[in-house]
DNA sequence: TTCCAGGCAATAC
DNA sequence: GTATTGCATGGA
C-alpha cells in the first residue's frame, strides 16, 4: 500500500514546518526557516486575510507572482505601497503606464497592469461578496491557478491550488498520470483530503518550498 | 551567458 | 482539443 496524500503532507510538514502563506507586506512576523525573503509570513497563524487592504493585497499578489520569483512580487508590492496604489479605487485612478512603471520588478508588467486593473474593477464590484470561481476564471488574466489561489488565501475557501510542481512531484510519485488536467489534478486532492482550508493552504506552501528545495530521493 | 521563477492568453496545428 | 509562442524582470 502506497502513500497516501495526507502521509505526504505530514512528512513535508516535519521536513520544512509551518510555512506561513500568504505573506503580507505589513505583517511583521517573519518564518526563519524561509530560504528566500523572510518578511511577511505567519507561521501557524491561519487567521489571514485580517481586513479588506490584506485581502485585496493577496488577490494582487497572487496576479503579480504569475511565472515570477516572489522577491521580484515583493518589489513590485512595495512600489505600489509607496504610493498607495493597494488599493482598488486607487488603481483604478492611475493609468496602466503608471501602474506599469511601479510593478515593472515583477515582470510582465504591460500585460499585469491591465490584469490589475481590469481585476481592480472587479474587486469594487463584488461589494465584500466572495467571488465565485467560474467568476474569476472569466476575468481577463486570471487563469486556474491564480483563481484558486484567490479563493484559498484571500476568502479561506477550501480549494486546492495546483502548480507545476504539484502536477511534477506527485505525478512522480504516481498519484496520477503526466498528462492529467488541472482540474482532474484539483479534485483528486479535494477528494482524498479533508476539506480544510488550514490544510490546504500549507500543503500549497510545502510543495513550494519543497520543490524549491529539489531533494532527490524525494520528488 | 543561460536559465528559471508561486501562469495566462493568443495563435497555430 | 492539444501544442507552441509572447510576455519581462532580476538573481543564481
Amino acid at each position: 500500500m502506497g502513500k497516501s496524500l495526507l502521509d505526504v503532507y505530514h512528512e513535508l510538514y516535519s521536513l520544512y514546518g509551518p510555512q506561513g502563506w500568504w505573506p503580507l507586506l505589513n505583517h511583521k512576523g517573519i518564518n526563519p526557516t524561509k530560504t528566500g525573503s523572510m518578511r511577511g509570513y505567519h507561521p501557524k497563524d491561519y487567521d489571514f486575510p485580517k481586513n479588506e487592504r490584506e485581502k485585496f493585497e493577496i488577490c494582487i499578489g497572487a496576479i503579480l507572482a504569475q511565472n515570477t520569483n516572489w522577491v521580484n512580487v515583493e518589489k513590485a508590492l512595495d512600489n505600489m505601497q509607496k504610493e498607495n496604489a493597494i488599493d482598488p479605487k486607487k488603481m483604478q485612478k492611475m493609468d496602466e503606464k503608471e501602474l506599469g512603471l511601479l510593478i515593472r520588478p515583477a515582470g510582465y508588467f504591460n500585460q499585469k497592469a491591465k490584469k490589475l486593473k481590469l481585476f481592480s474593477k472587479f474587486f469594487i464590484e463584488l461589494e465584500h461578496r466572495v467571488p465565485k470561481r467560474g467568476e474569476l476564471l472569466h476575468t481577463w488574466g486570471i487563469g486556474p491557478e491564480t483563481a484558486d489561489s484567490i479563493l484559498l488565501y484571500a476568502y479561506k475557501e477550501p480549494i486546492f491550488v495546483v502548480d507545476a510542481y504539484t502536477k511534477r512531484i506527485f505525478s512522480k510519485m504516481g498519484f496520477f498520470e503526466k498528462g492529467a488536467k488541472y482540474e482532474q489534478i484539483r479534485e483528486m486532492f479535494e477528494k482524498n483530503l479533508p476539506k480544510d482550508y488550514k490544510l490546504y493552504q500549507e500543503f500549497h506552501a510545502l510543495i513550494v518550498e519543497h520543490a524549491k528545495n529539489a531533494v532527490e530521493n524525494y520528488p
